[in-house]
DNA sequence: CAGTATCCTCGCAGATACTG
DNA sequence: CAGTATCTGCGAGGATACTG
């Protein structure tokens, strides 16, 4: 019978889930956040399927968190930016980030298990490393606003010590 | 064929979607945070099927965010206990519950539009209501720690003015 | 380039039966 | 009560072809 929605549930943590609890919804903002805005660069940036991004854009845009906007007067290109409400997803991703710094790449790092499907053994997850092989630590985590990141962003980012994601 | 995975990505908020992006986990935490520790407290709570909720909790110990302790000196039942790590998790879920009040519940709230799965048509989304209809203000919305919750959370919940959730 | 439409596969989830 | 095992199905998500 499909998934359960959560829309009726009197929490505000599920109504937080029903808007971009997906997997794929909030690394879209987060290169919203990034500049992204042209339907390619999410694309691009994230390796997603054309008809799956075409829905989550859509879905971003009911929910106001996306407007779209014609890119220049009377064409056809569109482009996707945060509104207000989108904006303010900011603290989300941050404390997401903080939590991984801290709880996954950190100090208090322990390799995760997961099961494997095949075998159904559990196994230890890859570590994170870069392209050498080298463990990353947590500074290197870090990604930076890219060259479309609007100054609204900037100073989101740039306010309360958030720093980039 | 399948989910993309996300766990070697280089970004936190991927690795943190790995951990607990899906639809029930970040709820599953919640409860915890509200008592809940036997995977019946669970079930009835979250009207989750059993074996989602079996693979949900393995999950969490696997990552090291729920641990799994036999409640009375060698019996066979356990408890789902949130670690440290899990502990960590509360300022995700405050801040996903501040951005719920302020722009699905508060002021900036406008009607959310859904698409109707039958028909593909526009429909704006029911309004969160009480049972008699009336809606609900943001005071409403907030769910009270229950007596199960530990001592450890009620602290962490009280400090920096976080509130219940 | 920016999508839409279609097909297909598999993961997620519900229901239920079963076990200690 | 606390799960595990199995069956089933919807639908999310990937790949690709097509359109303006």
């Amino acid at each position: 019978m499909g998934r359960k929605r959560f829309g009726d549930m009197n929490c505000g943590i599920a109504q937080a889930l029903e808007a971009f609890g997906d997997w794929w919804t909030l690394l879209i903002v987060r290169d919203a956040f990034f500049g992204a805005r042209r339907f390619g660069d999410f694309e691009t940036n994230l390796g997603i399927a054309k008809n799956i991004l075409s829905d989550r854009l859509q879905r971003l845009v009911e929910h106001g968190i996306f407007s779209k906007q014609p890119v220049a007067e009377s064409a056809q290109r569109f482009e996707y930016r945060l509104t207000e409400k989108g904006e303010a997803l900011l603290p989300v991703l941050t404390t997401l980030r903080d939590w991984s710094d801290e709880w996954v790449f950190g100090k208090g790092h322990e390799p995760v298990i997961v099961k494997d499907r095949a075998t159904n053994r559990r196994i230890p997850r890859m570590r994170v490393t870069d392209v050498d092989g080298r463990p990353l630590g947590r500074r290197d985590l870090r990604t930076e606003p890219g060259p479309g990141a609007s100054q609204q962003t900037l100073r989101l980012l740039e306010r309360r010590r958030q720093g980039p994601l």
